[in-house]
DNA sequence: TAGTTTGCTTGACACTGTGTAAATTGACAT
DNA sequence: ATGTCAATTTACACAGTGTCAAGCAAACTA
């Protein structure tokens, strides 16, 4: 019952979190956030400049309300290289659901908005950091097999862990959230750390089909 | 030297490849593409009634150009699992580079059209086929390791062969297409053939940077 | 040779969505 | 009451898609 009014550009924000996290969603307009917002169309353009800095702005916003370090927490205080990855792995694959709405508003208009893309790249370099620092880790263990080169193995634990591959496999492909954890932290630890034993029981999930 | 006059439709389908696989890309309008063949911009939609029809029969006419069956003949002659899965990777792998513009194009207005999601589906359909025809030729061999979901498993061959992966590694990382493949195919023949072999040398590849 | 069809052009227009500019309101201080 | 300033609204400019109608020229057809 937070009784201080809430100011202009967070209505505007909740209401785009709202209109993006709506399961049928499509891609709002300035007019249909405005509405949500209950503010007129041109109001928006006080606030935020352009379409795209609006879903910056949101992205951020929900970044803010979703506390992302707090579930990465586990990962950092990981004693040995494996348990780190597998933490990583765990937290960011279950933090996905959460960003998706946005992410999939930010990656629509991607390919056509270079602003955009910008801030969507620079938001996946963060996610990089952890796969980098997990990558790390299994090196320091010894872990990691001889010859790897550090740089293409956290190039190819980021491209697992894309929100393009969450998006098919549970989006498209309709696999539970677990099943898509468990697969893709199997594939990762038996990728990079070579471990078969990480891959018992993945691609014999019994989800009930949704 | 075909001294045959292309009829109009091809003329259109070709300038709309052409700008769709220039190496700094953009989306081309109607006016584009019409300024590009070389006639007026209503006289496109004389024989495609929208953009997104464009688009779609771009894909078709770049199918049939690049005869992509031709370069999946080896998968369908192999004898073992997973020869077949070896050369139905390396074959789709080695076609997304041919592909990609118009991928890019199309994928792009995949958010905001159903029509061309449609499209891009059924495209993306006809490769699941040849992912669930390796799966069963692992499973017939016994590869598969028992009690795996060939339908799981046919996902995340999938998945992992999804142009957007492709995309991310070669494009945003930087890697090149042999180490691409080798990659892929090291992923895949460990995840669901339990192959730990097949990853010597993956994430080691030592190519010049571009 | 005249008539018809076919394929294209030109030009206008409706509609959606983004973004800008000018006019208006309303609260608040002086 | 009046000036000021921010928030807001009305109106407009622009790009892009898609539609429609009229005209034009070359190629068939009678």
């Amino acid at each position: 019952m937070s009784s201080d009014p809430i100011d202009t550009p967070t209505k505007i924000l909740q209401a785009t979190l709202k209109l993006l996290e709506a399961p049928d969603a499509k891609l709002p307009t300035m007019s249909d956030i405005a509405r949500a917002t209950g503010i007129s169309r041109q109001a928006v353009y006080l606030h935020f400049p352009s379409r795209t800095d609006l879903l910056v702005a949101a992205t951020r916003y929900q970044d803010r309300l979703n506390n992302i370090d707090t579930g990465l927490a586990p990962s950092r205080g990981a004693r040995s290289g494996a348990e780190r990855l597998d933490a990583f792995v765990t937290a960011w694959g279950n933090y996905i659901p959460k960003i998706y709405g946005v992410a999939r508003a930010i990656m629509a208009v991607t390919d056509t908005d270079a602003e955009a893309a910008a801030a969507w790249n620079t938001r996946m370099q963060d996610m990089r950091e952890g796969c980098s620092a997990a990558i790390k880790a299994l090196a320091e263990d010894g872990t990691l097999p001889p010859g790897t080169d550090m740089e293409q193995a956290t190039d190819l634990l980021w491209t697992l862990l894309s929100v393009r591959n969450w998006e098919n496999l549970t989006q498209t492909c309709g696999w539970s959230q677990d099943c898509y954890v468990a697969t893709i932290r199997g594939m990762a630890m038996a990728t990079l750390a070579r471990d078969l034993g990480a891959l018992t029981d993945v691609l014999a999930c019994t989800d009930p089909p949704a």
